[in-house]
DNA sequence: TCGCGATTAATGGTCAGACCATTAGACATA
DNA sequence: TATGTCTAATGGTCTGACCATTAATCGCGA
């Protein structure tokens, strides 16, 4: 059946009302970061709405990292910066596991490109660069410290493909898988794979061999997702 | 100069304490999707606070995606979607805007990815949609409908793709570039192009020609590329 | 005049109690 | 049984009060 009237819009609280005037304040640039907004009770009263109602507002944006409120001081228009974010989207995917398999296919896209781009442009500093975080996977036995120096690998491929944007997503999607298998430590005996998958890699960024880059990617993330869910599965046994 | 003592830790407010108490629940599983937490008054006599504290705390977890207050209801635990992160990375790139080259890239990336599994997948519904949205672009005339035609035929693809995420990209995409370019308006010459060239696209995902597909899509792209940046120069010349 | 401690005012944080608006469910009526 | 009505529960808002912290001010003594 369909609809003969439309749903009539919900009307906004009194809260949102106000969040919407200062976030719209914020996005034209009458309030920049540093400044000081007026203290709660004056704002009621130019709101004509009681201060709960005010601080509620306020709670809402410090929340979202737009404000901080310092007690005492005042309260002021706050530099968000990524971690607000990523620790709001970690707090999505604890509570929605869908989104997993997106992520996963979505990290897998950008991976590529970057790995295209930075095959095509690396530069000599790049190099040094990969070489040395391979390196320091031979060196470091600890799992823990493998995680980081895999990371930087590829956080150093991403920064190659001078995407600002790319490489923020990157970042976000990593955290946001992070806190999914924050327990599941990499198997020792995948480590030598892994680092080897590794290594094709740079060779073909070297050479700017950007098919064999791509390949040998592809089949890295592959290889890492089963390795993942392998031990995933393990765990579950337990 | 090194701190020769340490912080003392600011302790929480209680506010804190009680955000800390439900998100540890929720982490635990306590707290599923979709429970109904006790009403405010309660929660207030059980924390042994202020139901003004209860109700900011609230605030917070709501804002943050983590419950959601329905009036006259009670107040649940919240299922978040990659809405949720759509507006999260709107307020990243707010803060932080990105150049608008990257914003055209990360689409072309998207767009190609979501072409290629569009042309894979499509179903007849999807085929009909697509038509549907051609054959609007050649009855309207006007130029701002027409840009909303030509927005839902990539839409369209881009949910075919069946990865919310990355939907919500193209869209976040979309609504930021808009924002560059809000007052160019489509050359009436250039439609005709414009409607072959998503012909060309709808024909290779019939035919679900995967290459044929994404070479369309990419010079496709690339055109609109090109008839903006004409427009945008004409318009700096007035 | 300068330095420093004490005082004060401003401000965010919390509390209590009241009333409003909406909702779902119980209730009553035909 | 079906339908409309009433009621209690609940989130949303308001008021006014007090607390805790902070920065600015004041005032005293050197």
């Amino acid at each position: 059946m369909n609809p003969l009237f439309e749903k009539i819009p919900q009307r906004d609280s009194t809260c949102e009302v106000i969040i919407n005037q200062f976030t719209k304040m914020i996005k034209k640039g009458d309030l920049e970061i540093g400044d000081k907004i007026p203290p709660e009770r004056n704002l009621a009263e130019q709101f004509g709405v009681g201060r709960s109602t005010i601080r509620e507002a306020i709670k809402s944006m410090t929340s979202m990292g737009l404000l901080e409120a310092r007690l005492g001081e005042g309260t002021f228009v706050r530099r968000v910066d990524s971690d607000d974010i990523k620790q709001q989207l970690q707090w999505s995917l604890y509570l929605d596991p869908v989104p997993f398999n997106e992520l996963v296919e979505l990290r897998k896209i950008l991976e590529i490109k970057t790995i295209k781009k930075a095959a095509l442009n690396r530069t000599e500093k790049e190099i040094v660069a990969l070489e040395f975080w391979i390196d320091a996977m031979r060196k470091d036995n600890k799992a823990q410290r493998n995680k980081k120096n895999d990371l930087m690998f590829h956080m150093t491929i991403a920064k190659a493909s001078n995407n600002k944007m790319i490489y923020n997503l990157l970042d976000l999607i990593r955290m946001s898988l992070e806190e999914w298998f924050e327990n599941v430590l990499e198997d020792p005996m995948n480590v030598e794979n892994s680092i080897h998958e590794h290594e094709l890699i740079l060779e073909a960024i070297i050479k700017q061999d950007i098919d064999q880059a791509v390949k040998f990617m592809e089949s890295h993330l592959e290889l890492g997702e089963q390795r993942l869910f392998q031990r995933i599965e393990l765990r579950k046994e337990d």
